[in-house]
DNA sequence: TCTGTATTGTTGGTCGCACCAACGTTTGAA
DNA sequence: TTCAAACGTTGGTGCGACCAACAATACAGA
């Protein structure tokens, strides 16, 4: 992209939906970047570090916890699972189920990727103060957690409080 | 999606890009709701505020002041001439170029675009005080701009102040 | 006047994330 | 025994963001 060719117009310069996404834009190619170097994507980490911090569930449960779409959950535990970053056994009390266990080639992997995130976050966050860092932080989450609420509660939409 | 399995891991549960990117689509669908009521997209809308705002200019010119990428502005000024929001016309004095003029039309459009955007940024931002909403502008704000300064300025990384 | 570089607009893509539907197997309540 | 639900899988869709290559045009400089 060349040079800007002045500021954006009023409408768009404060738009809280614009600015979030802008930012997205950037904090996403800043992890891609950093991950990619391990040969990693975000759900990797993101099944990696629930494993570490849970330990062993089925892909339903890891996809419930986690917000991850079950077909992309397919997908990221077939990607580490070749790598053996972590091991599929079936359940043998319930044969739906495949319990998901992450190896400790997978712990190594994820020291690795937290150090890769850390970085990146770092570089995201560089124009900010701690402080401000943490107030974008509780805004972000404030904001995520309860339109997450409204999202499981299906067509229901609640009453704002 | 079902209901959430218990609370995220630690590392992902404050990780700023991962939350950011949560606000972000929860913000985008909330805005592509509302345009869809219109048959419009977010780039329709910020080409016409910018063609409202700056007046008539060529399509690189209204790329580099929205970022909107050239091929992807090709579309956008496409579909918005097709519904007769803007006029598109040779630049007799340099033939490379296009001159793109919002119509009446456009403007009634754009109006109707003004409200539905309203009320989606009031969705999106409902959990949040007016105070807490400036922040939130306030915060993204400085980081797209610095992160987009370090865009403009190719591959040569600015050194953080 | 000619040449070379840059600009403009267009065409034609890629890619990956987020999302969804349908199916077969298994489970367990009724 | 039946049926609905859960689980995992396959096989998609859609779209935003991004990129490369090309033809026509403009203009600086030799």
């Amino acid at each position: 992209m060349d040079t800007p060719e002045g500021p954006l117009p009023e409408r768009l310069r404060t738009l809280p939906s614009r600015l979030t996404n802008g930012a997205a834009l950037i904090a996403n190619r800043l992890v891609d970047q950093a991950l990619a170097q391990a040969g990693a994507r975000r759900y990797h980490y993101a099944l990696l570090a629930t494993l570490e911090e849970y330990g062993p569930a089925s892909q339903a449960a890891l996809g419930r916890r986690t917000g991850i779409d079950r077909s992309d959950m397919v997908t990221t535990v077939n990607d580490l699972a070749e790598r053996r970053f972590l091991d599929r056994a079936p359940d043998l009390e319930d044969r739906r189920r495949n319990i998901i266990t992450i190896t400790p080639a997978g712990r190594g992997h994820l020291a690795d990727l937290d150090r890769l995130i850390a970085a990146a976050q770092d570089e995201y966050l560089s124009p900010l103060s701690a402080a401000d860092r943490q107030s974008l932080i509780d805004l972000l989450t404030r904001l995520v957690e309860r339109h997450g609420d409204k999202r499981h509660q299906g067509a229901r939409p609640t009453a704002p409080s």
